[in-house]
DNA sequence: CCAAGGCCTGAATG
DNA sequence: ACATTCAGGCCTT
């Protein structure tokens, strides 16, 4: 089954990426990748990545998550959508940024932090801004972090950064461990919530059955009524937990994928319904 | 444990 | 124009 790249790209997922004619651009933490609409990959460094994540057996995860229609209706909607599997470090900072805020901002607040502090090199005939490693941030003063536009998340960015640098998080660690141990250790990361913590889990751990819970999400939930507890605007953690359990229960395994099909369907949508 | 309010900021809404 | 609200949460009371 052909990967979807463009539509993989935007979905919410990574906010670092271009389109020059024919090919994606994306700045992938010390890497650059260059991808053309057949999903090849090439990149800065040389060396290879999963970015598309072919190790993943759709067959069977597309069988796991189709409990219903309207999963059912998304997956045939867009048949080559993928998880992305990012740099844990860029994705943890994206998602602190991303919290209360919408994706045309967090794409610019991004776009300013690299090009300010990321390093510049050259690719293809194009120059393009690393994204800054751990050190970088953790040492940048905080007037050049929040002239980037992120405002009280600006602290945020910078212990988060300091927690990486210092191996008070070690994000290779967190890798091998289970959901709830991964959870539990990134939540202490200050800026980090439940919902958060998933993004970076799914999109970036290889934690498949983290299940982003945001107002989109719960939006979505809402029209599964009666299967899933009524919800309010904000839910606590504790509800938050629940109802990750019973999500897990209904869609199996494999429940971020589900939540990547939905979460599409649900912004393309509503983006229609502006045009 | 839960509810309520504050928070940078820019775009949308009145 | 100008004020208010809201956006893909989190933290503190």
């Amino acid at each position: 089954m052909n990967i979807d790249v463009a539509g993989s790209i935007n979905s919410g997922q990574v906010f670092l990426w271009d389109r020059y004619g024919n090919t994606w651009y994306g700045i992938n933490g010390q890497n650059v990748l260059a991808v053309g609409s057949s999903g090849r990959i090439r990149s800065y460094l040389g060396t290879g990545t999963d970015f598309f994540r072919r190790r993943d057996d759709m067959g069977v995860i597309l069988e796991s998550i189709s409990r219903d229609g309207r999963v059912k209706k998304a997956v045939k909607k867009y048949p080559g959508l993928r998880i992305l599997d990012q740099d844990p470090f860029q994705c943890l900072i994206s998602f602190i940024i991303s919290s209360n805020s919408n994706i045309q901002k967090i794409r610019s607040c991004l776009g300013k932090l690299v090009q300010r502090l990321g390093e510049k090199v050259e690719f293809e005939g194009r120059v393009f801004s690393l994204f800054p490693d751990a050190d970088r941030i953790a040492g940048a003063t905080a007037g050049e972090i929040q002239g980037c536009g992120v405002g009280y998340r600006a602290g945020f960015v910078r212990d988060a950064a300091r927690m990486v640098r210092d191996g008070r998080l070690d994000i290779e660690e967190i890798k091998k461990a289970d959901y709830y141990d991964a959870m539990e250790a990134i939540l202490s990361v200050p800026g980090v919530g439940s919902k958060v913590a998933d993004c970076v889990m799914l999109f970036s751990l290889d934690k498949l059955d983290a299940f982003p819970l945001d107002r989109w999400m719960l939006r979505i939930l809402e029209k599964y009524r009666g299967r899933f507890k009524p919800d309010t605007k904000t839910i606590t953690k504790r509800q938050y937990g629940m109802l990750h359990e019973e999500l897990v229960g209904y869609f199996g395994p494999y429940a971020g994928y589900a939540q990547q099909f939905l979460f599409k369907m649900e912004r393309d949508d509503y983006q229609k319904g502006w045009l």
